[in-house]
DNA sequence: TGTACATCAGTGAACGCGCGTTCACTGATGTAC
DNA sequence: TGTACATCAGTGAACGCGCGTTCACTGATGTAC
């Protein structure tokens, strides 16, 4: 059975996640290096001093963040990259997982395209430490594919790495994608799929 | 003949490119949302005030740096794609051009790669027409090869992106590993290698 | 060539403001008996 | 069950500081005659 918290330490963990809300709705319109302990605090509606008792500092938040946004990203890695074999209605498929992650957690997809190159060390680490275990995760689903045979451990890691970027960035495609005219979002679809088919030939053939 | 410009003119660019070097500078610890305009005067060693000679915000700052970044982006782009068309030494020169131009430029690089999906719409905006240029003359580039016959123009699109997406990616790993171990460049090297061979191979059978 | 006036890149003082951090505090929750 | 004490999430005042922006200015450069 699970243990029931305390009032106490529920309330904490309310307060918490009130803190992590807000800063994922600022940091739609910012990146995380310019964003304000004041700001969040204000927006959650607290003492601006409340903040220590959870982070100690905006650098340590973000990286909080990392954890939350990509732990929802997995599931969708996995499945779209189980998903993603090769026929072109599993394509489509994958392509449709992206987009429909994308529209349920936009301020998540956003946060991890933008930090990843951001300007917070610590949080730029935490990405790409998930994205590297993203990556050997994806490894291992596609060493259990009949076509890896014959692939070697750094042809399969590389493989992966190429899906988890193409994921990334058709995610964050669709992402622009919703502020655009409708017919964008179709746009990105068919590059996407056209992209990942792509891929797909030359998997088949790297052993020719 | 070239127009000489006057003192003025002259003393005028002078003071504008030492804005946009220091600013470089102070971004490769930050993002452009958190450049303070005091912060490159101090660096410049001019008066805060006579920033808005120069700019109207650091957003505009920002979006000069795009153009100058992008600008000696260009031609190594062009180059790289011109030679990584298939067989595995043209690969390796292109994988080698784009490590020379990060050791060139490191500060463009990181610019581009970190303000690509960063928090200042105007930057984001200028950043994405360019790669979009750039992605339309690979896209020409490609539409001259033997190999493009029968590709429709969405198909050659596709690949032009990927090859630029590929390329940016590719550089900003090999940014990283200047902090990094020896062996790490080595690693981004033959990774790149890998996943330009894997879309080379793709493009033959494209049609199949 | 010399003179008188116009331009304008860079200055320096001043402003009001929001920032991150410190500190001693309060009062609800938790715990020991 | 009740009491006495401990814990600790959140408070509110205070601090010194750097921020972006305004304004009237200065003095070297440019231009007209």
């Amino acid at each position: 059975m699970s243990h029931t918290l305390g009032i106490r330490q529920a309330q904490k963990q309310k307060t918490r996640q009130a803190f992590l809300d807000a800063a994922l709705v600022l940091l739609e319109e910012q990146s995380l290096s310019s964003l304000g302990l004041r700001e969040v605090t204000r927006a959650v509606g607290v003492a601006p001093t409340a903040f220590y008792r959870h982070f100690r500092s905006t650098a340590d938040l973000g990286v909080a963040l990392v954890d939350e946004a990509l732990g929802s990203l997995h599931p969708m890695v996995r499945t779209t990259v189980s998903a993603a074999g090769d026929s072109g209605e599993r394509i489509t498929r994958a392509v449709e997982l992206i987009a429909r992650h994308v529209d349920a957690y936009p301020a998540h997809v956003r946060f991890i395209a933008r930090e990843r190159h951001g300007g917070v060390q610590p949080v730029r680490e935490a990405i790409r430490d998930q994205l590297a275990r993203f990556a050997e995760e994806v490894k291992a689903e596609l060493a259990n594919d009949p076509e890896a045979r014959g692939w070697n451990e750094d042809d399969l890691r590389m493989l992966a790495h190429l899906y988890v970027d193409q994921m990334l960035l058709t995610a964050s495609l669709f992402l622009e994608s919703l502020e655009a005219p409708e017919d964008e979002r179709e746009r990105v679809t068919l590059l996407a799929r056209r992209q990942l088919r792509l891929i797909s030939i030359g998997r088949h053939h790297w052993l020719d």
